[in-house]
DNA sequence: TTCGCGCCTTGACCGCGATCAAAAAGCCGG
DNA sequence: CCGGCTTTTTGATCGCGGTCAAGGCGCGAA
């Protein structure tokens, strides 16, 4: 008990995660096979192809899952913040490769001793399974993205959901609203199906236009969301 | 008793659906809140942005998930064969429309009540959750063929998946394969985000190189599996 | 300070796939 | 068998985004 309280019910994302599912109690059993571990960024949790052995909840950083083809071409399809959940209960092979793009702090579980937690809470299983519908969900929009808008509006709508997301939901905003990337411009490449040159040449037709500033490497203001907006296609 | 005999324990995907989780006397719970449906082609199940109202097992046909942009272009996100779950447990609204792409049959339930068959059968939650694991990992592959792969190349994934899925999974054979897909040129061209005149064109390379052959609108020969694998880049 | 190393930006060019246009092939009800 | 429709194929051209190649900028270490 005073173990949970330490390592759990302390924990940065104790409400928001899978564990919300659980009582205070019952955290006990989580905090028994659950084990901290820090990456740095660049390092891998897993690798695709690889069979599933961990499961584990984001504590701090970013994360991307990428899949890559034969030749060496690579896709990011997905991108993990905190109090989400990667990995996979029951056997079976990894599809995607997770990897850190910041330092990251993971709660990571032995697969077998999740799936035993997961049998005995109902409640947590279905939050998994609400979550993995959002992931789909989510992993459609991108298809529609990747196969139907251009260049531009891609980016543009990836710097929206970037806002929106490191920002927590400000409501469709006025004035300047600044914020960190998490990412390199190869990393947005990944993600956006493009190369890195083109989603240099976006940003820099969205910057002359007076749309968005770029402060620093990693920053962006958005000063105009209106015209962001309409660059990406709404 | 009788009934659940009639149209469950006698159902053609009795048990590869969800409701294989269930014991034939189980069944006669669904199968009181089940209900047939037939569409035809091209009707519509499920419209994007509407709650959700439905969910359903698909019996017979095929049908697609698209998702569209506000000025009209639109993706086909998945695809929905025979004992394929759609539709969405609990309040929301869909992401996707679920539309015939042939004739098909459904067993259909109201949301509300295929919730509750849902929280008295932890094993058919379970049974969800995994094939929608499976439904993200596709979904996730077609990011990478989507955002990567050239035109040549989506074109021969995508004969070869339709190959294995539509036959049921031959040993990568040898000799020619012939089947029928069930898409129209603009169909394949939506899923693969590219144009009709595109498709035809890369099939018509392949058609040329002898790889594939095309009897009639609709029918696909894998005349060399090798060469097709080694178009679509493996 | 200067060097070196990532990462980002910018420029020039090219090719793939989109677009526009028209002909050909199925398909169905007369 | 024909006429009218949809779907597919084929052709010609264009432009977006990829590719190749320099150059700039920021940052940490010597």
């Amino acid at each position: 008990m005073m173990n949970a309280m330490l390592v759990c019910a302390d924990c940065a994302v104790r409400d928001k995660a899978l564990c919300g599912a659980l009582s205070d109690g019952e955290l006990a059993a989580l905090n028994r096979i659950g084990r901290r571990r820090h990456l740095r960024r660049g390092e891998t949790l897993i690798w695709a192809g690889e069979d599933n052995a961990v499961c584990a909840n984001l504590l701090s950083g970013v994360m991307k899952l990428t899949a890559g083809t034969a030749d060496g071409r690579e896709q990011i399809v997905g991108l993990v913040y905190p109090a989400d959940f990667v990995g996979r209960p029951w056997p079976g092979e990894a599809g995607v490769t997770v990897t850190a793009l910041s330092d990251v702090e993971l709660c990571t579980f032995p697969r077998a001793a999740f799936e035993a937690v997961l049998e005995d809470h109902v409640r947590m299983e279905r939050l998994l399974l609400q979550r993995t519908f959002a992931a789909l969900d989510e992993a459609r929009n991108r298809m529609l993205a990747l196969g139907r808008l251009s260049a531009g509006e891609k980016v543009a709508a990836f710097l929206l959901a970037m806002a929106d997301r490191g920002s927590g939901c400000r409501a469709t905003g006025f004035g300047p609203v600044t914020f960190d990337l998490p990412l390199t411009r190869g990393e947005m490449a990944e993600i956006l199906g493009l190369t890195i040159e083109t989603v240099s040449r976006q940003l820099g037709r969205l910057k002359a236009a007076g749309t968005i500033a770029l402060p620093g490497a990693r920053g962006v203001t958005i000063r105009d969301r209106a015209a962001l907006e309409a660059a990406a296609g709404n």
